[in-house]
Parts: structure tokens; sequence; C-alpha cells
RNA sequence: CGCGGGGUGGAGCAGUCUGGAAGCUCGUCGGGCUCAUAACCCGAAGGUCGCAAGUUCAAAUCUUGCCCCCGCAA
């Protein structure tokens, strides 16, 4: 089929490969404009428009793709279905008519579960043990379109945003592209989503991180590991920045304030919280590399009865 | 020119301001102790102090240029 790619981040290159791969014709790949970003101030390109230069294809970057230039411009192209995966930009009606076959979007959750920007990190944070990818003919809401596919995957124990962000993506790739086929025969099914547990995943936010030491102990788990690798967790020592990267509940109970180092010796780094003891496992000071805790209790004076700190509220 | 931290034996750090013998906690290797050990004791190996040039009797330390890593911000 002949199609227009919208995608801009990590999570869509996979699907727009699979796409290519599969012998559908990409007509054009739609992506976010180049922004100064990075230390320094680089321009980079966004990692869909890296892949579509690579595989040679014609890369769009409209500030708005709303516009009734660009709308012209998608008109042109032709295509017979669009594919959106994780493009950061909404699509109007007149846009989601373009297609006559219609725009169908790769989403990172079992929908309705998980509508919104974050999908795969809510879904770690919340504990559950169950995810997937939908394909959805989309409309004008927010994740609202009815359902054409589902694949699901389990969360593993040590599960992080980043490992389930790459199977995701990849399982989104073949799901698009069983999609696209059933599409194409007219066998696709389109259900609606229902309007059961519609929980939302709200957009992260780098302040998420800041470890609250009054949590329980696995909810603190879970939120470093689905906030690894980004935006990250962190808290406070010194003054300084101090990520957490991995850690792990402890069952034991040890008498102290939340978010006092109450073991700290050998390779061991035991924490105080809100409920039971976290053993912090792989952190990085500010400025410094990631490394393990035994290196970091050999170069750094952490004691117990160290406190770390949630940043004070501005 | 966005702000900032850093590059010292295999790891993590100190030493740099106030130039003048390479340090600390570990790891590794050998030996000892022990029923035993990730514990303890004794000993050893291992470093162009990121690279280059300069100042100096003398540079990890001062000056200049370059390379690399990282935190913030975006």
């Amino acid at each position: 089929m002949r199609i227009v790619f919208m995608g801009t981040p990590d999570f869509a290159v996979p699907i727009l490969e699979a796409l290519v791969s599969a012998g559908h014709q990409v007509a054009g790949v739609v992506t976010q404009p180049d922004k100064p970003q990075g230390r320094g101030k680089a321009v980079l390109m966004t990692p869909v428009k890296e892949k579509a230069l690579e595989l040679g294809l014609t890369v769009y970057q409209p500030e708005k793709v709303r516009t009734p230039e660009f709308v012209e411009v998608l008109k042109g192209l032709a295509p017979d279905v669009m594919v959106v995966a994780a493009f950061g930009q909404i699509l109007t009606q007149e846009v989601l008519d373009i297609p006559p076959l219609g725009c169908v979007n790769v989403h990172s959750s079992l929908l309705p579960k998980y509508r919104g920007a974050a999908p795969i990190q809510w879904a770690i944070i919340d504990g559950e043990t169950v995810t997937g990818v939908t394909t959805m003919r989309m409309d004008a809401g927010l994740d609202t379109g009815d359902i054409l596919e589902q694949a699901e995957i389990p969360i593993a124990e040590d599960e992080t945003g980043g490992s389930l962000h790459d199977r995701l993506s990849r399982l989104g790739a073949e799901l698009i592209v069983s999609t696209l086929k059933k599409l194409e025969d007219g066998t696709a099914a389109p259900r609606p989503q229902g309007e059961t547990d519609t929980r939302y995943a709200k957009m992260l936010k780098k302040t998420m991180g800041d470890i609250d030491w009054t949590m329980e102990a696995a909810a603190i788990e879970r939120l470093i590991r689905g906030l690894n690798p980004w935006p990250g967790t962190y808290t406070h020592w010194e003054g300084k920045t101090l990520k957490i990267w991995e850690a792990r509940i402890v069952g034991e109970e040890y008498d102290g304030v939340c978010g006092e180092a109450v073991r700290a010796e050998k390779a061991l780094l035991y924490v105080k919280t809100g409920k039971g003891t976290l053993a912090l496992l792989s952190l990085q000071p500010e400025g410094k590399k990631r490394m393990d805790v035994d290196a970091f209790l050999r170069g750094y004076p952490v004691t117990e009865h160290t406190v770390f700190e949630k940043a004070p509220a501005e």
C-alpha cells in the first residue's frame, strides 16, 4: 500500500522499518522539526528522520501538520493509509480524512487502558503485570479510536521503562504489518474501546523522579524501574543530585527516618522508606558515570545515618 | 558561543588553590591464620597523573591549545 508515516522518537523507528520491509510504498515520512538540543546546543535530527534518510525516503518536518499548505502536501502524496506512531502532534479531522483507509495509530498499551503520552512507563509504575500494543483507527479524540488489533506482553519483574519500550516497539512493528494486511484485505474488524478503566497515562515530568522516601519501598522500586532510563529517578545528598538507576526491596525493617541510610557497608546500602527498606544497587553522582553501590561506597563518604532527601518544595 | 562537574595503577576517590618523593578504600597475585569464609594478618605486582606545547632547577599541581566522559537545561 501507499503509506505516509508519521513518527518522531526511537519508538517509531522499528515501525517505519517494518513498513518498508513489508514491501509497502512509503510515500513520505512526517516528523517533528529539528530543534537545538543536547549538551551544547547542537541541532539534532529526530530518530525517525535519521532512519528515513537512511532508507532513502522523503522527509517532511512541518511545524504544524494542520496548516492548509501542509494538508495540500499530504493530499498530494495520495496515501491509501497513514500510519502514526508517537508523532507528537494532534491530527485534525481534515487530516484524518485524507487517506481512504484512514489513519492507523500504534499505541503502546492495551487500550482503553493508558491512553496518553507515557503508557509504557506508567504500566510499570502502577505495577501492572501485563501490557501490550494496540493498533487503532484514529478519530478526533485522544487515543479513543476503534481498536483494530492488540498484542499482549508480560511485564517482567526487572522490567525497566527502556526494556519495555524496546519490546513494545518491536511488537508494534509486527502488529502494524498484520493490521495493514487486514485493512488491505478488508478483513479488519474495528471495535470500540469501551470506556471501562480508561486510565490516562499523563506525560512524564522530570520532577516525578525526585524520590519521596516516605512512599513505600515497593512503589519507589517500581518508580525507579519505570523511569529508567528516562527521565530517571534521583535524590539529594550534600546538596547534590544523586541519580538512582537500580534498587531492590529488602525484607527487613530498620529504625530511622525515611531516606536514612540504615546500612552502609561493603556493597550494601540500605535506605529506609515509608514502608520497608530499599537496597540501592546502581547510582550516579552528579557529573559522574553510573556505578555500582560498592564502587560508590568506596569513593564517597556515605555512612549509616546519612540522609537522602527530596528537594525542598520551591 | 546555554550552565556546570570530571579524566590520577583493574574499580571508586584524595592530592591541584599554597609546584619539590604516587596516597586512600577495594580488587588482583603469593603466603599465613581458620573446620571454614566475602573475615583477619603478612608480602608483591601494577600508573606515560587524558593528549600536546610552554614556564621552572623542579609540574598531577601554574599557562595555552586539543581530545574524551558526565550532570543540568532543552
